[in-house]
DNA sequence: TGAAGTGTCGGCCTCTTGA
DNA sequence: TCAAGAGGCCGACACTTCA
């Protein structure tokens, strides 16, 4: 939405660039089956959770983790064309979801749906 | 939000570049107790966490982000130089402190103490 | 269509600086 | 001494590419 490209930090060093070549792996249904699965239980991983499920499907962490990021971006293009669709027809102005309590402090939605690193600490020292 | 440097994206007309200052804010006891008091509870703060803080105490986001990092970072080298100390004296050999357990799999110590982003999803969709 | 590439942002960590 | 600067890594998101 708001890109800035910043078009100029391309490095002038101008190197051959050599082709990356895409392998476009295409999962099984199994391990679509499996991911999905997950994706409805928990929408972000930790590392650990990522990396017990890429290893329990034989996939490489990396595979795992951009999975889950294309699946919330297309999660969140299919809820953002159904909002759209649902509030074009002429009259049918409906309120706008809330996303806020009166008892909370008001924070953009960004935040809201940002990983929230929820500490956790292991109170390791000082306990 | 905050500033954005982007450090190698200064367009090629070069400003004279004022000198950055150094400001050493050198925070009041009320401040420091305040955020010491926090930090012996949490190690790590969440945004709307950090951003209430920062207002409670008159401080920017920033500087209480950095206060959190500095703290964590001399947490950590006093507890490094303990254990020199502890383990160093001749015979004095201890056991290494365990950070596994029988029922899980072995995580190395970066991970557990990292912010572990506990997913904590608003079930947006897919109730 | 969807896995992967690219770019930007922000947080954490480590080391360093200087008031 | 300690807040802050600088460099590096990593994950998130937006947008794009192409088998």
């Amino acid at each position: 939405k708001l890109q800035q490209k910043c078009s100029n930090c391309s490095p002038p060093s101008d190197q051959p660039k050599q082709r990356k070549k895409r392998s476009r792996a295409a999962f099984s249904h199994a391990q679509v089956f499996e991911l999905e699965r997950r994706f409805n239980r928990q929408r972000y991983l930790s590392g650990p959770e990522r990396a017990d499920l890429a290893a329990s499907l034989k996939l490489s962490e990396t595979q795992v983790k951009i999975w889950f990021q294309n699946r919330r971006s297309k999660t969140k293009r299919h809820q953002m064309a159904a909002d759209l669709i649902a509030s074009v027809p002429a009259a049918k102005k409906v309120a706008v979801k809330v996303l806020v309590r009166d008892d909370q402090r008001q924070y953009n939605p960004g935040e809201l749906l940002r990983p929230p690193l929820l500490s956790l600490q292991p109170s390791y020292y000082y306990p």
